[in-house]
DNA sequence: GCCGGTCTTCACAGGATCTGCACAACTCGG
DNA sequence: CCGAGTTGTGCAGATCCTGTGAAGACCGGC
């Protein structure tokens, strides 16, 4: 199951070498380079975790932590600019799991990261049916047989399997499997979608009109 | 095999009667009282498992463990004074197992000991169907054969099969084997993967389209 | 310096995969 | 039943990725 992580940053650089970083790991990432825009991207991305500068345009980014915390109780980990005891210890009140205080590694980054989720996802262990999705092995079973998908199937899939029986709008699962935001008329998601059915079967996928789509699954 | 166990603490008090306790137990017990030391003795004596007190003398229980998973990946144990959350996640990042605040009990402290070695011997011995790996003597056999390898191809398989069936991406191995981090758009793993599946057998590695390299063995 | 072994890079070929398009089929509210 | 809007489908070109062989760089031993 790919896990979703925000990351709220404003410095360009850093944000994006994390973000490729923690793509390079397997989670999807959402970015955000303000206040205002990460509270949002939190409340529509419903991100597993967030990886949070406390130097922020708009409000900072204790003010966030706080925002986010406050609709959905969610891991943070928190960036300081320097080693400040009272940052931290303030970040740390208003709900951050972790910090780290800049420079840090982009490599320590990323295992603080796996460590805060592996923490969170042992709870979660949905149940697909006769789906059988293994992320770790990029495989992917229905009734007992393999089935091969090519890359962006399998993420696509993924990203279906997140939340069974949700719907996902089409500019969600573009977003989170292609990372771009604009819904062009084209019809690629249309597309691997139905490849998806084709090799795992018509009924698994549901369509809802003028939204997008659902991952079927027997509650 | 008795299975090694370094002791890193302080406290002489405590130091001598955890290690009474588990060369009670059976273990064969090193003891260090301050970090320097402790990163030599897990360098010299190679142990199964660190017992390590996070505040040391020289430097702290931390750097220790961050020194001593730089060399090998070996499970530790960590004991911390207090029942510090911040303490704690620090140390799961930098690759602690477990951990155990003081006070505790030293029939506790063997109990753990015993579980996370359990674990491990299972996890260091992890079943590779006719594929052999001896990582001391830097051996490897397939079907009953000696298999020459290379240095770099035994590290890389080393690699895949720390993870047996996990899908590594390149990116992954490359930091892994040789310590980069830029997956430049050269063939240098691909290279070294078609030695080993020369080597060793086309069917032992499996490729994963747009991700990267697996290691095949049958569940 | 020479030599054998090993590592890295390169260019290319052959696949595998992605994407956008045109058009058919469908859905839904009137 | 109709029409606008939405989705399904087949397909072909473009793109991306991996396998491969060979050439040169590197390295330690002699």
């Amino acid at each position: 199951m790919q896990q979703r992580v925000l990351v709220v940053e404003d410095d360009l650089t850093i944000a994006t070498s994390v973000a490729d970083r923690l793509r390079a790991e397997g989670f999807a990432v959402e970015l955000a380079h303000d206040g205002p825009t990460a509270v949002r991207l939190a409340e529509q991305t419903l991100p597993d975790l967030v990886v949070l500068d406390v130097m922020l345009p708009g409000f900072d980014g204790l003010e966030v932590c706080r925002r986010v915390q406050a609709k959905r109780p969610v891991p943070v980990l928190m960036l300081t600019a320097r080693d400040d005891e009272a940052d931290m210890l303030v970040g740390l009140a208003v709900g951050a799991d972790d910090y780290l205080t800049k420079p840090f590694s982009i490599r320590e980054l990323a295992a603080r990261v796996r460590v805060l989720l592996r923490r969170v996802s042992r709870a979660a262990a949905p149940d697909l049916g006769d789906l059988r999705i293994d992320a770790t092995e990029r495989r992917v079973h229905r009734a007992g047989a393999e089935v091969h998908l090519t890359p962006t199937e399998f993420d696509l899939l993924v990203c279906l399997a997140d939340r069974p029986r949700a719907v996902l709008p089409r500019e969600q699962l573009l977003r989170a499997v292609w990372g771009w935001s604009d819904a062009n008329g084209s019809r690629t998601v249309d597309s691997h979608v139905k490849a998806l059915r084709r090799k795992l079967g018509a009924d698994l996928i549901r369509t809802v009109h003028g939204v997008g789509y659902a991952l079927e699954v027997p509650r």
